[in-house]
RNA sequence: GGGCAGGUGGUAGAGCGGUCAAUUACUCCAGACUGUAAAUCUGGCGCCUUUAUGGCUACAUAGGUUCGAAUCCUAUCCUGCCCA
């Protein structure tokens, strides 16, 4: 029986995963999956690092500039887009390489993480919104004694999440799902971890990931990055409704790093040596946040080159098939 | 040269006789993570140790006052502003 082979390529931001799964996806016949929440929005292209149009047509990439960025989009809308990518993929018999640095996608993806179906009730976030963290957890504790046991009591966020799910289901975040579960001691949420997936990391030492990034981001502003910004804010561009397509200042400080430095500059807020400054810190931090992710993984195989990773690659296709 | 205001932990900046190893923010280090994830949140952050209502060294430097000083006094050095 063929495996359903799956290649994961994963690491910090800057770190060379692209480039890396361009090589491999041309050598093994494969086809790429961006695994990025802010890749996935069209027109923003430079900020995010999306591969050119030329390198995409090297190898087919999915779940490119399949949102907009007027909209909110999410690890719901993501995984079974990607999982249908992948199976697609398969189906062409061609290997599959879901690359990217959003963990949470990744593994949303991979581990088939079970995402509660409820829609975000902007209402009741709005009147949760002014509650404080313990107000929150009170009031949760109440409805979902069992998830509040688990939760992060003091982020918000994710008590106001919790509670939206509780009271749209009536049952426990992801028990409604895992019926098996209910009757059971377990707290686990339950996970299924894929085990027969090739998760490769790309390994780089902090100083070395420090320099990259900054070399990166200069390219980037050389590239254009803020005329993107700019554009993005009058929808000049915004071809198919007419340039209706504007977004705010907010909605750009909401997009983060690059967007949110780039459009404080250009609100005023920010000179320009102080953008770049605040953003190259900005984005340090952002990686080590990804690494504190990747760090736990055991299965991730860390490597240093491509030859390491081709040879791997090599390995894990022979095997069992 | 004279006057004034200051010198506090990696940074900014509180404290102005005891309860101060020193509020707070940031940085830094570590961590969490089930529909905003480039988001959101947590812990640690002088040194030592048998981890403790423990010991040691610290608030420019040197002295002094006091039972007790980052906090008061004196001198010195340094910084900023003002007048010459």
């Amino acid at each position: 029986m063929a495996r359903s082979k799956l290649i994961v390529i994963l690491g910090p931001t800057s770190s060379g995963k692209s480039a890396l799964a361009i090589q491999l996806a041309r050598k093994f016949k494969g086809e790429i999956i961006s695994a990025d929440s802010r890749q996935v929005y069209k027109g923003m292209d430079i900020g995010t690092g999306k591969v050119s149009k030329k390198e995409q047509k090297l190898v087919l990439h999915h779940l490119l500039d399949v949102a907009s960025p007027k909209k909110q989009f999410t690890v719901a809308h993501f995984k079974p887009l990607a999982q249908k990518a992948i199976k697609q993929i398969l189906a062409k018999k061609k290997l599959p390489f879901l690359v990217g640095g959003t963990p949470f996608y990744i593994y949303a993806t991979i581990d088939d993480l079970q995402i509660p179906e409820v829609q975000p009730n902007l209402k009741l976030r709005s009147k949760l919104r002014s509650k404080t963290a313990t107000e929150l957890f009170a009031m949760l504790k109440k409805l979902d004694p069992r998830r509040a046991k688990n939760i992060d009591r003091h982020n918000p966020h994710r008590l106001i999440r919790a509670i939206e799910i509780i009271k749209a289901t009536g049952l426990p975040v992801p028990l409604f799902r895992h019926p098996e579960f209910i009757s059971g001691s377990q707290d686990q949420i339950p996970k299924q971890v894929r085990n027969d997936v090739l998760i490769l990391g790309i390994q780089k030492s902090p100083e070395e990931l420090r320099k990259l990034i900054d070399k990166r981001l200069k390219q980037r502003l050389n590239a254009g990055m803020i005329a993107e910004v700019k554009g993005l804010l009058s929808a000049k561009g915004g071809s198919a409704s007419g340039g209706k397509n504007k977004i705010s200042h907010k909605r750009l400080q909401a997009m983060g790093l690059e967007y949110r430095f780039v459009s404080l500059y250009l609100q005023g807020k920010l000179t320009y040596n102080q953008m770049v400054e605040q953003l190259k810190h900005a984005i340090h931090k952002f990686s080590k946040r990804q690494m504190t992710w990747f760090k736990t993984d055991s299965r991730i195989k860390w490597i240093k080159n491509h030859k390491q990773a081709e040879k791997l690659v090599r390995q894990y296709l022979a095997r069992d098939n």
